[in-house]
DNA sequence: CCGGATCGTACAAGTATGTGAATTTTATCG
DNA sequence: CGATAAAATTCACATACTTGTACGATCCGG
């Protein structure tokens, strides 16, 4: 159940991320079609947070430093090695396309960093961006360093729905895409999930933390290079991973 | 009023900065008071916006760099100077005390920038923390920018509580304590709203915003050196503000 | 490897909470 | 400066949310 005062601050939130403009209660109230006193209500509540606050009345509410000084704490909880962000920073830059490292979240994954490609078309991946883990490049190579309990177990709580053409609808079609990724040692989809998006992924173990690095972008241009960005991804993770021992 | 689901999903947030650590539903509910059921569709939502992930079952939910990415983003809404950071880390030094830039919102002031003081006996303040407008001295550096008419309006919605002793408790009170302020050109408060507490103020007006400069600590430390102090503020202000044409 | 304890998830009833209309306050224009 | 419009704020009711309960899965100690 998604409790809906909770998504609201977030939308707030990424409001103010989106628009880099101090915002009036009307202006809010109007573009999210919420009534004023509830968004009244809410512009109260994240002001007594010490997370807005309205330097003269009427003239608009501004986001604190608040913000930034807690994500920076948060983010303190489980940082990923510099090495992570400058392998997908290459990537990018060597393909021209987005990269990302992808972690599991339940039946989704998860992109917990991005580079964009700097085409004009392009893969718009943001971090946070969720997508389902059995029909994306990016999820597969999550789900290939799972063991076969585990994703046995995944997949009774998966709904398989037909998102593309090519979108594996059961079990059996998971597993064989897993042993035929294994089998050409790299993941791929072609708008499994996304319309005309293809992506080439692989498994990227960090610690005990099982992750993804994943190149995608529009089917015309990844089209039949699959294979060529696979090398890129593989010799650019073996650059980048530090040497165990 | 308070929407307290937005209030939960900020105390979760803060949870995270605070112990630095992933968290399962069990412990965020116990430490929280909350029913395991309302963690639970909290912790989904959260999840579901990108902002939370469960990388294996039961095995808890860590925060994505989402809220990173997000704050980075909101933070360029209104960006202070460089130099004013510059400024309150000088004075802090300086002083050995906190240091730290107040903004007006409503009839509270807004910490938007502090320098904590190295201090183990010192001002606990942190960025979004919230005073009375009228009973500290970052407040009054405040007011003492206000037009007599926008400060009558704002009177008028103050609730006037005896916080501390020296608290002014009436219109009269506070607008006897301006006027003190600027015949020795600088604010400062004993204990006005916390306890064993006191500060030296001055107004810091930045393009068109209304900011000031505190800097406080434990009355025993600054006691008799206010007016010391209020010195040092100037001269750095003076150094660090940026010069007209 | 078994059994008890713990944890996560679904559901339905009661109530706190958010909403919309009414009121007050502030800005704008003649 | 007074009238008008627009915004913010208050208040009472209907809705959506919380919560207790129950079930199933998973973990852990013996």
């Amino acid at each position: 159940m998604i409790v809906r005062q909770a998504a609201n601050v977030l939308d707030i939130f990424e409001y103010f991320a989106r628009t880099k403009k101090p915002t009036t209660l009307a202006e809010l109230a109007d573009h999210f079609n919420w009534p004023r006193s509830s968004t009244f209500n809410l512009l109260t509540t994240l002001s007594e947070k010490g997370y807005l606050y309205e330097p003269r009345p009427r003239a608009g509410y501004y986001p604190t430093p608040r913000w930034l000084a807690m994500a920076r704490q948060a983010s303190e909880v489980e940082p990923l090695p510099a090495w992570s962000h400058a392998l997908i920073a290459d990537l990018s830059a060597e393909t021209g396309e987005t990269a990302a490292i992808a972690a599991p979240s339940g039946t989704m994954a998860v992109f917990i960093d991005v580079v964009e490609s700097s085409a004009p078309i392009r893969y718009f991946a943001q971090i946070g961006h969720r997508i389902p883990i059995h029909a994306t490049s990016s999820g597969r190579a999550l789900l290939l360093q799972y063991t076969p309990e585990e994703r046995d177990a995944l997949y009774r709580k998966i709904e398989f729905k037909q998102y593309g053409p090519s979108t594996p609808i059961s079990i059996n079609a998971v597993e064989t895409e897993l042993r035929a990724s294994i089998d050409r040692d790299y993941c791929e989809s072609f708008a499994d999930y996304s319309r005309d998006l293809a992506g080439v992924a692989v498994p990227l173990p960090i610690g005990d933390r099982r992750l993804s690095v994943v190149v995608a972008g529009p089917e015309f241009r990844i089209g039949d290079k699959t294979h060529d960005i696979s090398i890129v991804l593989k010799r650019l993770v073996e650059r980048h991973r530090p040497k165990p021992g």
